[in-house]
DNA sequence: ACTAATCTGTACCAATCGGTAAATAAATCG
DNA sequence: CGATTTATTTACCGATTGGTACAGATTAGT
């Protein structure tokens, strides 16, 4: 049997869990950056020491894209369960809504980390950029398709772009993040989203 | 008479162009960010070794704000020539369409150096928090201020609140921004803009 | 008990960071 | 001509950067 209290391989057990120490990298990345971001900062957050963290992780740069998985897996669900709503309109309401709901939470850091990001390493030569801009191009595709089953069952006009209509909706997302950066509160960015709203090409 | 070939101070003359020196730290800033600039890439870049940089402009960060000043008065000219158009309508579509040449220009970096940094230093605590906000907040102030006398003038439907439909314009803005950082083409930009155009509460 | 495997802690590395001291060079003023 | 003022050059500073060598500790397998 495999009940033992055994973690199955030799060696001794690690002291920390991975998943806290990681989560700490990510609010710590996500609040300040990933180049004002220094080791010595992860490490005191993680509450682990550097050769600890270099084990587990890899470097500061593998660290990091753990931690945009994360953000993805954990922060932005909004997205995926706001692509199953019934129609296009509820759709981008929810995605605009979700993001301002993330930004504006006091438990978050007040900007969008795949956003901040990739102003950070918006140079092509930086070793992140194409990381970063795949990951918004995955985002950006999974709405266009759910856009895209939305005219073929007649919830969108005949003339509107399900492409065109996804980029706006990122646009709107990515603005109200440093909307949010320069302070601006819950209520004014629901506004902006109820502005937003009335541009879509959609029946009601 | 002072027509003479002196520069009117004693001293040494400089052996650089002051303007010259900081349109090149602005572009380095712009292309790689504050954080990501080190002070050996300014001097390289402009030319001058460090303690010319360091009498001339003062530090990193004070060189930074003149860089900053330099952006407002150079390349974002196109939101004061936006303000004077005659029609809200024309404004905003004009802002959005400069905010697009500017950050697809070949010759710039693509995006916007003020959305970059205010993501940059989201944290209220870093040192440059507030004087980018202020920055944004001015641009802000300067629109709604155009959207107010537009309303007066009946240029804007009477439910149209001026404060909203100025923090959407740089919403949509700064999200443009993030869009070409992520690799949007100018065309896929442009139709940002006229969707977003359909949002706003304007008579036409 | 012994060995192999894995993790922890200390202590360190070369490189780079932002910033400056001090000597020299080039201009103006008297 | 000095004397004064400002800029340039070289060489350097302490601090911090990301990353690692190595010895000791803790586990499992036999």
């Amino acid at each position: 049997m495999e009940t033992k209290k055994s973690h199955g391989v030799q060696g001794r057990p690690r002291a920390f869990n991975v998943d806290i120490a990681l989560e700490q990298a990510l609010l710590l990345f996500w609040r300040k950056g990933y180049l004002g971001t220094s080791l010595t900062d992860l490490t005191e957050a993680m509450g682990i020491n550097r050769p600890s963290l270099y084990a587990a992780f890899g470097n500061k740069e593998t660290l990091f894209r753990k931690a945009l998985d994360r953000y993805r897996d954990q922060r932005t669900t909004y997205v995926r369960d706001a692509l199953e709503e019934p129609t296009a309109r509820r759709v981008i309401e929810r995605i605009m809504q979700g993001v301002v709901e993330l930004v504006t939470n006091p438990n978050n850091p007040s900007s969008c980390l795949v956003a901040q990001s990739l102003l950070t390493f918006a140079d092509p030569d930086d070793p992140l950029h194409q990381e970063l801009v795949e990951r918004r191009a995955a985002d950006e595709l999974a709405i266009r398709d759910r856009f895209e089953r939305a005219a073929s069952e007649g919830d969108l006009p005949p003339d509107a772009d399900p492409a065109d209509l996804a980029r706006f909706v990122l646009t709107v997302n990515s603005g109200l993040s440093v909307q949010a950066a320069g302070g601006a509160s819950r209520t004014e960015l629901l506004q902006v989203v109820q502005t937003a709203l009335q541009a879509c090409p959609i029946l009601d």
